[in-house]
RNA sequence: GCCGACAUGGCUCAACGGUAGAGCACUCGACUUGUAAUCGAGCGGUUGUGGGUUCGAUUCCUACUGUCGGCACCA
């Protein structure tokens, strides 16, 4: 008996029954034989070696697909496993998944993990991986599972198991002797992987609470081919020199000291500079989408900070106050009550709203040692924060506008690439279900109209209220959170904001906290990892270094550098006494984008020679010639 | 906060149970230079901080601080 078998292409070829993927593969091509990893039977991912019982739909995956690289990790995972507990047999093994970029597996070892132990187990792989173990299915009933790893004393599945859904099939994959608990499906055989590489050890909690357990978990990587591994490693080394912590010391754009504080920044003048742009543009939009500009103190009373509810719920975040004259002040770790005081200085129309109320505003929280990092996540911070207040009928409108600002925002510093979130209403939450599903509603609304492309994050709000982020990603692939546009069901009812309405009776504003940039700290982070310290020439410190031949041009050099700045261009004549090749090595580190050699050539003809960082020479232009491309390019941003 | 690793001049890194060395940077001198490093000399460190072991520690132990990679957190 015959089966039909329809290819992605829709094209339908006859089969005898019971073939499997992998013998479908083999009568298409060898090749497709060696690299195939798994397949799709009517859109469910199987084993190769899954027999085909009827007409069915098929698609072969090799690793070039994202659902190859999954199976292939997932398999490599499990050949860790095994190569662990050959090693190490009284240690309990717990998950190991496949993730974006390879895959993990955590173990319960009481003595960490140590560099000479992942040398070891790594061997123990290649040697596993060349017996070509066969990866095999069985399918079993729950309670035979929790016996069989009840016997062989492996509580975290049993643990697992137990927590199955009755009548959800339960099976278990086993390469020689190690079995594990696994819905599969994995590669044939352990020789399909080819190159592996153990890249770090680390504890992890089980099940990634923190009241559990601690466990000791080993992420990975494997390729089909050590090329493609000697790639990867070479692209990874090639991102950690864009890690904004190495550019920012390398262009001197700030720094973090220990004498001050861990995660409060020094901005130094070539950052400082940066930041400067930053925020005389971020201010120039802020007036242009109907904003107003508001300042409020660093610190507050602890009153304020009671009827807010910090002291309630964020306290651990908050520094510990400081006592004068009897009363207590903190310093903010949110610019909002401050606002919103601004907001109740006086009776408020409904004729008044939207108001729109913009800072950049400086705050401090206690972040946890181990989450800081660089300037992503510090201690002191300024947000470019906003609070939008407005009547129920304005609230569409004044998310769509916050939206579109938000993203022209990022992309007028070059960003084309950021994930966005909605996230909904969380289990522990206060306000009305009718406000959040209104408020929900009206930011699905606008991400939609706009056909954006984003991911619904059921449950993470905030517990004050909805909300979408965008999160930008740095050289490393770590995602950072910078803008975000969230509603607050909290504070509004706290400091009892109203407004008068048309009917003469006082109505509760919705409130908006957004922030475009996020903070200005980590916006510069993701901006220099971004650009790899190649920036726009906008939102350079240094656009020009003119560069003297020898010190007999050095006032030609100076005229040109007084007719660049009288031109409004950032620039800066090399004085170094030394050869040119030298001043230009120096300017290209610096990456400064333009730089003008001058010597007697261009004395005597009254031009400069313009070399343009990463590209070279481009040769020799008049000076006005080149200002105004040089103006154009930076009007353009670009 | 938790697990692990690490901490040497401004930077990058070396060395050692017997009180530290290189390159770059910096200063001075010579050279007067044509598109990614001219030569020479000099300056610069109580080896993150405190405690302990030792005849002696920067090296070994310990606590703290900080950094790095994860985990957790992220109003």
């Amino acid at each position: 008996m015959n089966i039909n078998i329809t290819f992605p292409d829709k094209s339908v070829k006859e089969y005898p029954l019971n073939i499997s993927p992998l013998e479908i593969a083999e009568s298409i091509s060898s090749g497709l034989v060696r690299q195939v990893i798994t397949a799709k039977i009517n859109d469910k991912l199987v084993d190769l070696n899954n027999k085909i019982m009827e007409d069915a739909s098929i698609e072969l995956y090799k690793f070039d697909s994202k659902e190859g690289q999954e199976i292939y990790w997932h398999s490599t995972a499990h050949l860790l496993a095994q190569a662990v507990k050959e090693l190490f047999p009284d240690i309990k093994v717990a998950i190991g998944p496949a993730i974006e970029n390879g895959f993990y597996y955590d173990f319960d070892k009481e003595i960490p993990f140590t560099d000479d132990d992942l040398v070891k187990i790594e061997e123990k792989m290649k040697e596993l991986s060349k017996q070509n173990l066969e990866y095999e299915r069985k399918e079993i009933s729950r309670e035979d599972a929790i016996k069989i790893f009840s016997e062989i004393k492996e509580d975290y599945k049993v643990e697992l198991l137990e927590e199955i859904p009755e009548g959800e099939t339960i099976s278990l994959y086993s390469q020689e002797n190690f079995t594990d608990l696994c819905r599969g499906p994995h590669l044939p055989h352990t020789g399909k992987i080819k190159a592996i590489k153990l890249l770090k050890t680390s504890g992890a909690y089980w099940r990634g609470d923190e009241k559990n357990k601690m466990l000791q978990r080993i992420y990975g990587i494997s390729f089909p081919s050590n090329k493609e591994l000697k790639k990867y490693l070479h692209d990874l080394e090639e991102a950690k020199k864009r890690d904004h912590r190495k550019i920012g010391k390398e262009l001197d754009l700030y720094s973090i000291s220990d004498d001050i504080g861990a995660g409060l920044v020094l901005w130094h003048p070539n950052g400082g500079m940066m930041r400067s742009i930053i925020e005389d543009f971020w201010k120039e939009q802020h007036f242009k989408n109907g904003y107003q500009i508001v300042y409020s103190p660093h610190i507050g009373k602890s009153e304020l900070w009671e009827t807010s509810g910090h002291l309630e719920f964020f306290t651990e975040n908050m520094y510990q106050p400081i006592a004068v004259d009897e009363q207590e002040y903190y310093l903010k770790p949110m610019n909002c009550p401050f606002h919103i005081k601004i907001y109740n200085s006086q009776k408020r129309s409904y004729r008044e709203l939207p108001l729109r109320w913009a800072e950049m505003g400086t705050v401090y929280r206690y972040e946890k040692s181990g989450a800081l990092h660089g300037l992503m996540r510090v201690r002191g911070f300024t947000q470019d924060d906003a609070h939008i207040i407005c009547t129920p009928q304005q609230l569409d409108e004044e998310i769509e506008k916050v939206l579109i600002f938000s993203l022209e925002m990022l992309k007028a510093f070059g960003f084309k690439d950021f994930q966005i979130k909605l996230s909904t209403m969380p289990e522990k939450a206060v306000g009305k279900k009718e406000d959040w599903d209104k408020a929900t509603e009206s930011l699905r609304k606008a991400l939609e109209k706009y056909e954006i492309k984003y991911r619904l994050d059921e449950g993470a709000g905030a517990f004050y209220g909805p909300k979408i982020d965008i999160d930008i990603k740095d050289a490393l692939n770590r995602a950072w959170q910078c803008s975000t546009i969230q509603f607050d069901f909290n504070l509004p009812t706290r400091f009892n904001m109203t407004y008068i309405g048309a009917d003469n009776n006082p109505h509760p504003p919705f409130m908006i906290h957004r922030a475009l940039l996020g903070s200005i700290e980590r916006f510069f982070g993701t901006l220099i990892e971004y650009h790899a310290g190649n920036f726009p020439l906008w939102l350079c410190p240094i656009q020009v270094k003119v560069i003297p031949i020898s010190e007999h041009y050095e006032e030609y050099a100076e005229k040109v550098n007084n007719q660049l700045k009288e031109n409004g261009i950032r620039s800066e004549v090399d004085h170094k006494n030394e050869k040119i090749g030298y001043k230009i090595r120096e300017a290209e580190i610096q990456k400064i984008p333009y730089m003008f050699i001058v010597g007697e050539k261009e004395k005597d003809s009254q031009t400069v020679s313009v070399r343009r960082h990463l590209k070279g020479d481009l040769g020799s232009f008049k000076l006005d010639e080149i200002i105004s491309k040089i103006q154009e390019e930076i009007s353009e941003k670009i």
